[in-house]
DNA sequence: TTGACGTTGCTAACATGCTTAGCTAAGCTC
DNA sequence: GAGCTTAGCTAAGCATGTTAGCAACGTCAA
């Protein structure tokens, strides 16, 4: 018969193949991290959602630290986008929030230290010091600033995604002060 | 003969048995996860140091999840020791970080939320909304005031034990500062 | 068309970790 | 000393991460 001369669909579905990518695992893990957390995170539930055995995702990837230092930098990446061109402190800070919120798996992974991911933090963090110098913060001083001003947007999301703001009072309304009070702090 | 007779010791440590508590097993741990990291502690490896088998650890602990809870509390309860009586913000605020850096363990355990953790968090917690008192934070602020503060110290701490600072400038200095902005902001 | 080859996902197997069940013996009480 | 309580043990089961080697699929050249 004319077999199954299908045109060649790179990433074929079709037969027992998953068809996958290192980088579409790398995706669905991302994806599944923001939606059942970070840890837990196991090679046993991604090859489960890819339909596939878990050995099959070492063609992929390379075992679980890889898996996760790769989370970290699509999440470093995808926050420096988030942030890329914001023109003030309250649309970085709430591009912040939104990105954490969105994607607390990615968001968490991110904060691990890695040399490797050096550049792209630098990346994510431009939008801070561009900020700092239209505030006329000297060079000498901006390094702190800018410490201080990522200890707070982080320190307000890690406390929310962490469920640690215990009262019912309104958490846009704290951070709408939180960032008000940054800016005070920058117009000094 | 005078048989051992000897004192009832609470804790005898002569014969096979290790003369494990439960509280013992906390305080191990929990000084184990301040050396090694949560995430790295294992009931495994609080065994060996143990001298004992995992097994055996759960005559005086419900397993990990309760272990770490354990830890977690021990570390809020710590944490309130800490900041008692502190007078000013920069005491609150060094105290704060002291213990963080002192007790990263404990401290990452504590970040869990938890009811059973509550009550021990207020406690914690107390010093803080007394500070605002002091700075004449009118009651309906007080909440927001308080996360704001809370986002600060936790924000620069967090990121400083995940090294999350590469620059070598001073972390001392960057804290310092902090601590006077949020101390400018609350005298507004 | 066929056959060689590289790739992808598989099963089997092993290590480590958490946990439960049931045994043994140390140490206390009487 | 007899008996009870209990701390720690071994054995075993289950989950996960990981490696090794097998089998099927697709491709591409002859």
């Amino acid at each position: 018969m004319s077999e199954p001369t299908s045109p060649p669909v790179s990433e074929s579905r079709l037969g027992r193949k998953a068809g996958l990518t290192t980088a579409s695992v790398i995706a669905a893990a991302a994806d599944l991290a923001d939606e059942i957390g970070l840890h837990n995170l196991t090679l046993a539930v991604l090859a489960d959602r890819l339909g596939v055995r878990s050995p099959s995702l070492y063609r992929h990837v390379n075992g679980l630290p890889e898996l996760q230092f790769q989370i970290a930098l699509r999440g470093v990446l995808d926050l420096a986008d988030a942030l890329a061109d914001a023109p003030d402190l309250a649309t970085i800070a709430h591009a912040y929030r939104r990105y954490a919120v969105a994607h607390p798996g990615r968001y968490a992974a991110s904060l691990r230290a890695d040399p490797r991911l050096d550049e792209a933090a630098g990346r994510a963090l431009a939008p801070m010091f561009a900020l700092l110098a239209t505030y006329g913060v000297p060079d000498s001083d901006r390094v702190h600033a800018a410490r201080i001003v990522r200890s707070m947007l982080h320190g307000f999301v890690s406390l929310e995604l962490a469920g640690g703001f215990g009262l019912p009072d309104s958490l846009d309304e704290t951070y709408g002060r939180l960032v008000a009070a940054v800016e005070a702090g920058l117009r000094r």
